[in-house]
RNA sequence: GCUGGGAUAGUGAAGCGGUCAAACACGGCAGACUGUAAAUCUGCUGGCUCAGCCUUCGGGGGUUCGAAUCCCUCUCCCAGCA
């Protein structure tokens, strides 16, 4: 592995244009694209999480997409197994991982090399589930594990429980022989890709991808939430068609504002331009 | 044109003489977060020379020690009658 290619990393908010990107630049210089997604693993979501159609995937090998239904349980863990096997495949074939997407945390569990435990107990899991904030607080002050710093955020409780404390394995810079990029994109330029994406959507059935989804499988975490909750909503009638759209545009800027929060944990992201990206990164592959 | 109802911070909406810069929700801003993260949680959200002060509750005028809250009047909205 003397010449092993580097791993390029692109990250943004939802609707930066960082897909469209990769696909330019893995058709360029022989890539392959590692989708960093939470919610294009599931199957069936397709219109609502922006998941490249295969016409727009243009002959690119797409990775991570697919993977597990709805209903399925897919962590942290699953990820990064699953990436970390992925990004050698590709080099192994000579070509250049790039990973891009938007979900921060699981990003940085390749970026910075989340040295995460082993699998927990699914039994001690149910139990913890049907306990109270309080309850979890107190089993934790009883177990003396440290208490996390959201001790309000139940799930961070759970989790202290299971690894009987914080895991602060945190490294300070990324992993070697990789680059992160980040587009950067002015708020209003967002707001309007988002507006026109979500008419988009709209058009494309995406009302009927989770009328669906639902009928499917029920009220699952992936699409309880951002646009599938709001279109969730207007199936139960709680929002008028005009109303929907507008609760679209309102949950899909929020995603990219807390997007936007987590990346800006990582002093390593060299924010450019979608253009000056383009530019950045294939000097970065010529280069190496 | 008459009769009722209403106009409150970015929006919706409480308040109906003092403890109101004004509940709550939404929206907005900022932040935390290593196992469902597009999750979950936290703080701030009129202005300022900020433990205090100033300007707000459609406009104007009154009553009162004191008004978003009472009275008069004007403007605009809604409903019923013409």
């Amino acid at each position: 592995m003397v010449n092993q290619k580097p791993l390029i990393a692109i990250v943004g908010p939802t609707a930066s244009g960082k897909t469209g990107l990769a696909i330019r630049l893995a058709k360029k210089i022989n890539g392959a694209i590692i989708c960093a997604d939470s919610r294009t693993v599931y199957r069936g979501m397709n219109i609502g999480t922006a998941k490249p159609t295969n016409d727009e995937m243009g002959g690119v090998a797409h990775y991570m997409l697919d993977l597990v239904e709805p209903n399925d349980a897919f962590t942290l863990y699953d990820f990064q197994r699953l990436v970390n096997k992925y990004i050698h495949e590709i080099r192994g074939k000579g070509q250049v991982p790039f990973l891009v997407g938007g979900s921060g945390m699981y990003i940085d569990s390749i970026l910075f090399d989340y040295q995460l435990g082993d699998e927990p107990d699914k039994l001690l899991r149910q139990k913890l589930d049907k306990m109270n904030n309080t309850d979890l607080l107190s089993l934790i002050k009883e177990q003396h594990t440290e208490v996390p710093i959201n001790y309000d955020n139940r799930r961070h409780l759970i989790r202290a429980i299971e690894q009987g404390g914080v895991n602060k394995n945190r490294r300070k810079s990324i992993i070697n022989n990789a680059y992160v990029v980040g587009i950067s994109t002015d708020k209003n330029v967002i707001e309007q890709r988002i507006r026109d994406r979500v008419n988009i959507m709209l058009d494309a059935g995406f009302v009927d991808e989770v009328r669906n989804l639902v009928e499917k499988y029920g009220d699952q975490e992936p699409f309880r939430n951002n646009l599938y909750g709001e279109v969730q909503k207007y199936l139960r009638n709680e929002l008028t068609y005009d109303e929907l759209i507008e609760r679209m545009v309102i949950v899909d800027r929020q995603l990219a504002k807390k997007q936007m929060t987590w990346f800006r944990r990582n002093e390593q992201i060299e924010w450019l331009n979608i253009d000056a990206a383009e530019k950045r990164i294939s000097q970065i592959l010529i280069s190496s």
